[in-house]
DNA sequence: GCGGGACTAGACCAATCGGTCTATTCGCGA
DNA sequence: TCGCGAATAGACCGATTGGTCTAGTCCCGC
């Protein structure tokens, strides 16, 4: 894919994200993330001082960037509010279609660490961003205040609740669908 | 709570349910689960075979159940499906401040486990038993059967998107704010 | 070309993992 | 009361876990 080779940190950021959402916080061990990575031990621990939480948190940002990408592009060319949520749905069906996306990649990685409370509160940080990139541009299609609020949290509840059900039926038409709740 | 101490493999399966609801499949350890329970290991492989997967099916199996009552309890005295699905919401939020239940206990349980394919299906499974359980109330109570099949498995995708928002937020109103979505 | 921090490399460690095995105790039917 | 399977009890095992540590390599300013 890349041709220029990507940085060591980078490089075990994705491939843990991409091990963690699929497999949780603990069902990942290291030597998994570092054979697929091609980085040694010593690297890890240099870029990442405190191990395994570290890079679950840096993991979920990464990840959490990717699906803020993902709404902005779906809001930013839409007419109405309706049209930007039904693009986002779409997105994400075909997204989990072609690299079978499991579930929400931060609450695999965040729901399940050690320290509970500091991967929760990130966890919860990364969820009102999205609900805020999707408020905003509620907002900027000329939804009154109240309303964009509600519609927005009611976009995130959906896709995460779609999400779910998608992933046990292997189907994405549930993702699909979620445009006729909204 | 209980006078008459429950049969060992009772308490093991509930034990690890609750684990296994909080911590993730790969959360917990057997050690973890036998220390709990008070049972030995002979036990644990004596009524489960094959080990953590089958106390984990088991488990899950346990916690769909007593979702499956709550869901009747919820609309077994409502008029409408609303009330019903009201209801549900509001005695699902109540259980989640009382027994800091932190997410959807299938999902965490079975999302992870070694041989996936098993467990997803019976992820599924259960999921499928829950819709149908609302779909049976949501027809009785006379709703359209397109529209009923529609209800149900919207209710299920706000519960579990709910569910999942709320414990990001530590806060059970996102629950109770669902009714306003059915 | 030399000095020094950034980074790579992987051997090594104690702790814990899930699972197996043998010995023992319990409880009920004959 | 005996017999026998169900169930309990926990020592034990190899594999794997996350994490530490030392040595070596790379690259850039001087």
């Amino acid at each position: 894919m890349t041709d220029t080779p990507m940085p060591t940190k980078d490089r075990l950021i994705q491939t843990a994200a991409n091990l963690f959402r699929t497999r949780g916080y603990h069902g990942v061990g290291l030597a998994d993330v570092l054979t697929e990575a091609k980085a040694p031990k010593g690297s890890l621990y240099h870029h990442f001082p405190n191990g395994k939480s570290d890079l679950a948190m840096a993991s979920a940002t990464w990840a959490s960037d990717e699906m803020l990408r993902l709404i902005a592009a779906s809001f930013d060319g839409a007419d109405t509010f309706e049209d930007g949520a039904t693009t986002l749905c779409y997105k994400l069906a075909k997204l989990f279609d072609i690299t079978g996306w499991d579930t929400c990649p931060i609450a695999n990685t965040l729901f399940e660490g050690p320290d509970n409370d500091a991967f929760r509160a990130h966890a919860e940080h990364i969820y009102e961003g999205w609900i805020n990139e999707v408020l905003d541009h509620a907002e900027r299609l000329g939804l009154a205040e109240g309303e964009a609020k509600a519609k927005a949290e009611n976009v995130f509840i959906l896709i995460q609740g779609g999400w779910m059900l998608a992933r046990a039926r292997r189907n994405s038409d549930v993702l699909r669908n979620l445009r006729s709740m909204i």
